[in-house]
DNA sequence: AAGGACATTTCAGTATATGAAACATAGTGG
DNA sequence: CCACTATGTTTCATATACTGAAATGTCCTT
């Protein structure tokens, strides 16, 4: 009747204490925010938590209000959290970029009526953290907070590229159906004091970004992405 | 300087246990974020925390991408944190209410000439999480992210208070100086199907807010209010 | 060169997190 | 009505994974 659990925790005898219970908090925390309203057996099974365990953590970040339970236990996101989140936002190394390419997103998605956005690099992906959607009745949304690869996309050619010398015009870069079919993205990269700090990208449906539409669109797009710049470190 | 000293739970031999690592974590996360660029010491004396420990919890942190060094080795918010935290703008409990507190907050600041808040309890404090600003050009601003106690404050009576009867009219509650002087607060709830769910706030220059033009700011805020309960339960 | 401030590594001890299993509590359907 | 399943909660013996003082390394200042 003892069922002895095969030993795991074998191979390297590794000698790095690296907390564990603190990366899964941060799984629990990242699967609840993302996931929206979930219960704890599927955020434990998503997250390949014991649920008692789950449970516990789930309770130290429920205790700091950075989740909430709804009346059926499901698992919500907290008011401090929001907080924190917001916080990010207006002290958070993202916080000047934003508001410097604030203006020049505005203009763009009322030049190209398309929507614009601004992405930034992590690690092997780009996340969209901002945008100004186009106003026509067909258009892109709902990309902010997304994420994704580097590789194969516009945005991740953009975010890779080695910094161009101040006073360049930066290049545009074109990617169609990368991520989603009949999507075409037009991006160039926003240069800050120390290389490439992220990507301004207009994104819209493929049959009506071609020929003339498309160049100027890439003309409007690196104006953007250098005006942006340029309020960043203003010479 | 808002340090919850840690130790919880002490007195009787404990036998609970609640994540110590996590907890820690969690600080440290909170302290970078609010704190802008930190380094270790800093963040350490700040939480409490011995520094080879802090040192080790930031490694996750930074690992997770939650967190980045600069080339001084300080820590600031990470586009993995930043993805997160969009995340939880678009899919969490709260995102329903922005929307629908939107409008009104923008008639609101437009009517008024005064910055428009939206706000919701976080234990006994309260948390603005949305804005739309006045175009005057001395106005109140900077407070989205801003958490201030339910105790003496307009709108912690505005979050505290009991649900009113749905179709009853909203009260407004006023108040100056509690947490800036010379800065009045006019508030009123916004209720949702159980209860009161946030708090829709003009905040200006007390000097400018008396008389007629009070009452009449008074009326807004409580029309406002209505409008975006209205929004968030339809009848 | 000496000193200070800060980041990093080491290491032994044990506090502390872990997770299987038992228990509790709905909700479901036959 | 009761068995049955799904989900949440508590317990507790175990050793793992975390802790933190001190030593070391690195850079900057005087």
């Amino acid at each position: 009747m003892t069922v002895t659990r095969g030993r795991s925790a074998s191979g390297t005898g590794s000698t790095l204490h690296v907390s564990r219970s603190a990366e899964r908090v941060l799984s629990l925390l990242e699967t609840v925010v993302v996931g929206g309203a979930v219960g704890l057996t599927e955020a434990a099974s998503e997250t390949g938590i014991p649920v008692s365990t789950a449970l516990r953590h789930l309770r130290v970040l429920t205790g700091r209000g950075y989740l909430v339970r709804d009346d059926l236990g499901r698992y919500s996101v907290g008011p401090s959290f929001v907080r924190i989140a917001l916080a990010a936002f207006q002290s958070g190394p993202y916080a000047r970029l934003t508001a410097a390419a604030q203006p020049a997103l505005h203009r763009l998605a009322e030049v190209t009526e398309e929507s614009a956005y601004l992405a930034v690099r992590d690690g092997s992906e780009a996340v969209y953290i901002a945008t100004v959607e186009s106003r026509r009745a067909i258009r892109h949304v709902g990309w902010v907070g997304k994420s994704v690869p580097i590789e194969g996309t516009a945005v991740g050619e953009a975010l890779a590229t080695a910094a161009s010398r101040p006073g360049q015009a930066p290049v545009p870069f074109f990617n169609t159906g990368a991520i989603e079919p009949d999507v075409t993205a037009v991006v160039a990269s926003v240069h800050g004091m120390r290389g490439v700090v992220g990507a301004i990208s207009v994104l819209g449906p493929a049959e009506r970004m071609v020929g003339d539409r498309l160049d100027f669109t890439a003309e409007a797009v690196v104006d953007a992405a250098a005006k942006t710049s340029l309020a960043l470190s203003p010479r």
